[in-house]
DNA sequence: CGGCCTCTTGGA
DNA sequence: TCCAAGAGGCCG
C-alpha cells in the first residue's frame, strides 16, 4: 500500500482499458502456467509398488533441455541452449501499447542473466560476424507485453508536483495488475521502472538471432510494422517469431541441414525466420480469429516481393519447427486466413522511405542532418508529403532557435 | 523503424 | 586507469 499512500491525491479510480474480464482471464492463464511450471519442476515420484528399475532410472535425474517457457515483462520465450538462440518468442500487441515512446538509445544488447553462461550468446559472438542482432520480440512495439502476464489501464492521478490531473496509460506486469484489482494503485515511478525493464529485456540475447542486415532493417522491419498496423483493425494481436534451420537439397539430390555458427559460442545462423500472427477483432466479437504463418529467408528481400509470397500453411510451419502454435485454438474451425480478411500488404518503397525520412528528420540534432535527410529523399525521386513538410518546417524553426540560443550563450560565456 | 560505430564523460 | 553509460554520428 506504500505506493498508494504516496499518492493520496489520487482522483477517482481508474478507467480499466481492458475491462474486468481481462483481469479474470489473465489470472486464469497465470494459474494455468504456474501449475504447468510446477508440474515440470516436480517430477512424479515413483510409487512404492512401482518397479525398482523405474525409481533407479530417475534416481539421478533426467536430462534438462532448458526449453521451459521463460516469462519477461514484455514477452515470453523458449530458448535453444545448443543454438544459443530462441526457439520461439511470443508477444501481444494492441493499439494502446503501440503508442509508447520507446528510446532504444538507453538500451544495450547483453547476455540474458537468466540463461546459464555456458549456454548463452555474448555480444562478441555477433560483432564482426557479418550478421546483425535481430530482435524477435521487437523493441519498437513500445509497450508490447505478453497478454497472460499483464494488461494496461488508464488511471487518473494528481502527482505532488503537477496541479493538473494527468491521464496516464499504463502497462504493468501481471503481478502489479493483480494488486490493482485489490485496490492498489501503482505510481508513475513504478510504471516507468517496469517499462524500462520491459524494454531492456527485449535486448537480452535470448530474444536475438543472427539476421541479415538488410533483411532486418528492410523486409522484416516492414513485417513488424504490419503487425503494429494490425492493431488499428484488431483489438488484440499475438505474434510468435523465431528462427529456422531448414534442409536444403544438395547437388546429389540428398537433403541436409547445414548452418553457419558464429563467435566462440557457435551461435547458429538461421536459414529462415518465421512469424505466426493471430488477431482478434475484439473481445466481444463473434467473428473468427485470423491467422497467418510466414517463413522468410534470412536474406535481403526487396520491395518487389509481397508478403503473401512467404505465407505457408500453419501445419507446414509446425512440421518444420517442431512447434504447435496457439494449441488452444482450433486452426481449422475457429480461424480465417489473415490474407483473405486483411491486406497482408507491407509498406511500399515510397511509403517506407517517407517514413524513415520522417524519423530521421524527427531525430535530427543539426540543420545539416535535417537538410541531408530531405535531400536524400528527393534524390530517391520522392517528394515529401504534407506530414513531412510540416515536420520539416517545425524542426527547422526549432533547430534555428537552438542555434541562436547557443550563439547568444557562447557570446555571454 | 531496424541496426552499426565512435567519442565523451564520470564514477569506482 | 578502466569500464559503463550516454550522446551523437553513420547507414538501409
Amino acid at each position: 500500500m506504500a505506493a498508494f499512500a504516496r499518492h493520496r491525491r489520487f482522483l477517482g479510480g481508474f478507467l480499466c482499458g481492458a475491462g474486468a474480464g481481462a483481469v479474470a482471464s489473465c489470472w486464469a492463464a497465470w494459474r494455468l502456467l504456474r501449475s504447468q511450471s510446477q508440474a515440470e519442476l516436480v517430477p512424479e515420484r515413483a510409487l512404492p509398488e512401482e518397479p525398482v528399475e523405474e525409481s533407479l532410472l530417475e534416481k539421478y535425474g533426467f536430462p534438462e533441455a532448458g526449453t521451459e517457457t521463460r516469462c519477461y515483462t514484455n514477452h515470453a520465450l523458449s530458448y535453444d541452449q545448443a543454438k544459443r538462440v530462441p526457439r520461439w518468442v511470443i508477444e501481444h500487441i494492441s493499439k494502446q501499447k503501440t503508442l509508447g515512446n520507446a528510446d532504444r538509445r538507453h538500451c544495450k544488447f547483453r547476455p540474458d542473466p537468466n540463461i546459464p553462461l555456458m549456454f548463452s550468446a555474448v555480444n562478441e559472438d555477433y560483432l564482426g560476424s557479418g550478421w546483425s542482432r535481430g530482435h524477435m520480440a521487437p523493441a519498437g512495439d513500445k509497450f508490447s507485453t505478453v497478454g497472460f502476464f499483464s494488461f494496461f489501464f488508464i488511471f487518473v492521478y494528481q502527482s505532488e508536483r503537477v496541479k493538473r490531473p494527468l491521464k496516464i496509460m499504463c502497462n504493468v506486469p501481471f503481478a502489479v495488475c493483480f494488486e490493482v484489482e485489490c485496490g492498489l494503485i501503482i505510481d508513475a515511478q513504478t510504471w516507468t521502472r517496469s517499462y524500462k525493464r520491459a524494454m531492456a529485456e527485449t535486448f537480452y540475447l535470448s530474444n536475438i538471432v543472427p539476421q541479415n542486415y538488410e533483411n532486418n532493417a528492410g523486409f522484416w522491419n516492414r513485417m513488424e510494422m504490419y503487425c503494429r498496423e494490425l492493431t488499428e483493425r484488431f483489438e488484440d494481436v499475438w505474434v510468435v517469431s523465431g528462427p529456422l534451420t531448414l534442409p536444403q537439397i544438395n547437388d546429389d539430390g540428398k537433403k541436409s541441414v547445414t548452418y553457419q555458427v558464429i563467435g566462440k559460442d557457435d551461435v547458429a545462423v538461421p536459414s529462415h525466420l518465421y512469424k505466426v500472427i493471430l488477431a482478434r477483432r475484439s473481445r466481444t466479437s463473434t467473428e473468427p480469429l485470423v491467422l497467418g504463418a510466414f517463413v522468410v529467408p534470412n536474406d535481403p528481400i526487396g520491395f518487389s516481393h509481397q508478403l503473401t509470397e512467404f505465407q505457408v500453411n500453419i501445419e507446414d510451419l509446425e512440421k518444420m519447427s517442431g512447434l504447435v502454435f496457439f494449441p488452444q485454438v482450433d486452426k481449422i474451425k475457429d480461424v480465417k486466413n489473415i490474407c483473405e480478411v486483411d491486406t497482408c500488404k507491407l509498406m511500399g518503397f515510397k511509403e517506407f522511405t517517407l517514413y524513415i525520412t520522417a524519423r530521421k528528420a524527427q531525430s535530427a540534432r543539426t540543420l545539416h542532418r535535417l537538410e541531408k535527410a530531405m535531400s536524400e529523399l528527393r534524390e530517391a525521386g520522392i517528394e515529401p508529403d504534407e506530414y513531412l513538410l510540416k515536420l520539416h518546417k517545425k524542426k527547422e524553426e526549432e533547430l534555428l532557435q537552438e542555434k541562436q540560443v547557443a550563439a547568444r550563450e557562447g557570446k555571454a560565456g
